[in-house]
DNA sequence: GCACAATTAAAACGTCCGTTTGAATCGTCT
DNA sequence: AGACGATTCAAACGGACGTTTTAATTGTGC
């Protein structure tokens, strides 16, 4: 049946994506540990790249959505007030890093997804970014909204360093484990989320080194 | 001259690698933009897998060496007084962000280290757990020193969030100039350091979350 | 039960890859 | 000058890849 063949491409894709990256998955690898003709790739999804953008799409869309609703949530409940910076952190992390714990699939595309962010090929980016044009512009204007003390320029900097922090748990959250020799457990997911938000809220409300942002103000271009 | 051969085919190959990524750049494209034949990498390096290595390993040793360097130093000034976590962070962080001011070459290798970081072949991964290996097991240590306050599990896992910040301010310092419309400048090294330093110096030290503290004492298996 | 579209299947296509081969060339020393 | 190791070169090897083609099979509406 084709929506079987279609589902198990997808499911099949995603696992070995997630485990080996996307170069290092041919269609014949998916296709045979799928039982599908290599052949059905093309009919079903048009080309590799169609296949990868759908894989990841599939699971992406309702993170990014969880995202958007948590962020409304936070909103609504400040009403007109201050917006805590932990709460645009949680919305932020919560839904990609809740998947890691959920089950074995959950797992995979968390670590699908920090492999993607990674990747280097121009067509990942691209497939990247639009899907996540929403979610910088929304989140921008949030955590503006939550630190109205720190300067653009830092706090810039600041969720550029958080999102980098994300990205790297979501990448390689075994490697912790084998580093802190045990003492860290990744699937700890309640765990993983508080203290990621509690160590990107300290860094994102440090202090502002003044040294540093008056030596700043030389004239920087705006683009676009 | 042979020598000439091999430095241009290293050269050439940190480029377009820093450039690509490792997959996606072939030896065929290497040589014909170093100008020299096909069969010389192989007879300079043995194989792609060697000369990646070589690639890798020529830049990162100094960057490591001075990394062990200014941890020492920053040791010898304290005596037997308290570490300042700030000076563990420059040491980790300073040595690799310098270089991508430096120049071309060494933006260059910024890029490449956090591309190989983020590689997923099983190879490179161990390239990379070879050449840091004592880096590891130093900085750990002296982040033990620098926060003795901070419990086992909280400083790993905080630790962990900062390298996050590390490896991808280096493998993306394009997307925050992108990102920011262009506030951010990622030329920027003092700055560069200085923010990243005052950021994750602040999450290294924020309080501990008891209720996530005390939920965690499970007996967990300390492996190896 | 038949016609027709949707799906699956097997095989081949052309391309690019890392690697190897064997001969040609170069540099150096006697 | 001649010999010999070091280096360069053109060419080919075998394999893997994404994609395409063409035929067989299946499902569905009349």
């Amino acid at each position: 049946m084709a929506i079987d063949t279609k589902q198990t491409i997808l499911d099949t894709a995603e696992r070995l994506i997630s485990e080996k990256g996307i170069d290092a998955v041919s269609l014949r690898l998916i296709t045979s540990e799928a039982k599908v003709n290599l052949a059905a790739v093309h009919y079903h999804f048009g080309s590799k790249e169609a296949l990868v953008e759908k894989v990841f799409q599939r699971r992406i869309t309702p993170v990014n959505q969880r995202r958007l609703q948590m962020l409304d949530e936070a909103e609504a409940r400040t009403g007109g007030g201050p917006l805590p910076v932990e709460d645009v952190l949680r919305a932020l992390i919560e839904p990609p890093i809740r998947l890691y714990q959920a089950d074995g699939e959950g797992r995979r595309f968390v670590h699908m997804c920090g492999r993607i962010y990674a990747e280097q090929a121009d067509y990942v980016q691209r497939i990247f970014d639009d899907l996540f044009q929403d979610i910088v512009a929304r989140f921008s204007r949030a955590f503006g909204r939550a630190l109205p003390e720190v300067p653009d320029v830092e706090r810039a900097w600041r969720v550029h360093f958080s999102v980098g922090a994300m990205i790297h748990t979501m990448l390689d959250s075994e490697r912790i484990q084998r580093f802190s020799n045990g003492l860290c457990d990744p699937s700890d997911a309640d765990g993983t989320i508080e203290r990621m938000v509690r160590f990107c809220s300290a860094g994102l409300r440090a202090e502002v080194n003044e040294a540093a942002a008056e030596a700043e103000p030389k004239n920087v271009e705006v683009e676009q």
